[in-house]
DNA sequence: TTTGGAATTGGCGGACCTGTTAAATTGATT
DNA sequence: AATCAATTTAACAGGTCCGCCAATTCCAAA
């Protein structure tokens, strides 16, 4: 009793199943018998389809950085005021963190492994410059207007934006049971992206 | 050819190399020889006096979680005008959590593990409590005589403030490596301090 | 000096986990 | 129908790691 063949559709589905494993374990705490049962499929065949944890690891990387660069991509920020272009890119990214647990336990777990597996992807450079270009024009663009301030770095509000967007998953469980909030409350968590 | 016997010594020993390694490594990803390693113990030792891994992760837990308090407490914030005693809380965050990586991995570390061990030290709530009402206080103060907003919660401003300050710690390497940043040189540093 | 309990060590057993290899099976092509 | 490469499986070998136990050593008190 046999699987059907399936490699383009058991590819992405380990993929999918692997992002999950590896962001709630870590690298080295995630386990590829898990992440093939997951998929109804072998840790051979795994090892068959990418040659091994490591390059796993970093497909999924790979996988997830140009699943968020995508979606940035798409926001069509050129029409709108450089305020509102600001306040609709940190909605957005407040909001991609929130439903996309997996990228940011995946961010996390490759700063605990000091991004040595990022550094081996040449994909990335390239990927992420976007975000940044993207920040950069609304930022000049208010600037020209006299919205914004003359001495604002793109890099430095991708970092407040992102810092205060991961943190509320990053640190839910601890911020939940320390000072019992429940972070995870509908009516807190829009109370929180309207903060940010 | 024994060691001498010297139990307090090597608990504070076992304490501080356990530190390093469970922040470095996370929970799962620790291992007992190396600690024991560190310490010129064995493992066996280390069980002896902590009573195994799980035990001895969250006296670690308590004991950073205990020096992070009490350095808080010792702000002397009594003084200082509302404002400025902000201020100084910020700094104080931001430059603990740069001199004591360890803390600030281990808090992520415990947030991958969904808070569980946390939640089973009862020591956590009541240590924890301090810092929201030192904050409390000097945002009452602030109110009172009209420096600070009406509609301001201590909680979230703490966590505006934690999320800053860690992400400098947590994020480094992805950071860097994406953006080309060095996160670590001192006038950088300097900035994002001031900054935040 | 003896003794008893605390501290310390080495070694064993069991549980996982990963990468590989040889064999078995499938589906398309001839 | 036969063939052949692409998939999939089962099993093995090597490694790491943890908790436990029995034995040994140290120290202080009697």
């Amino acid at each position: 009793m046999r699987k059907p063949k399936a490699p383009e559709a058991n590819r992405a589905l380990i993929v999918e199943a692997a992002i999950d494993e590896f962001a709630a374990r870590g690298f080295k705490g995630a386990s590829m018998d898990a992440i093939a049962a997951r998929t109804d499929t072998t840790r051979a065949l795994i090892n068959y389809y990418f040659g091994g944890k490591e390059k796993l690891y970093i497909a999924v990387l790979e996988h997830v950085y140009s699943g968020i660069r995508e979606a940035e991509n798409g926001l069509d920020l050129a029409h709108l005021p450089p305020r509102d272009a600001i306040r609709r890119i940190v909605e957005f990214t407040f909001g991609y963190y929130l439903e996309n647990e997996g990228f940011v336990r995946l961010v996390v777990a490759e700063n605990q492994a000091k991004g040595r597996y990022l550094k081996k992807s040449k994909l990335m450079r390239s990927l992420n410059r976007t975000i940044i270009d993207t920040l950069g024009g609304v930022i000049r663009r208010g600037q020209a207007d006299g919205s914004f301030r003359a001495d604002i770095d793109p890099t430095d509000v991708h970092l407040a934006i992102a810092a205060l967007g991961m943190f509320n998953v990053t640190n839910q469980h601890t911020f939940s049971a320390i000072f019992q909030r429940d972070m995870g409350s509908k009516g807190d968590v829009r109370r929180r992206r309207e903060m940010v």
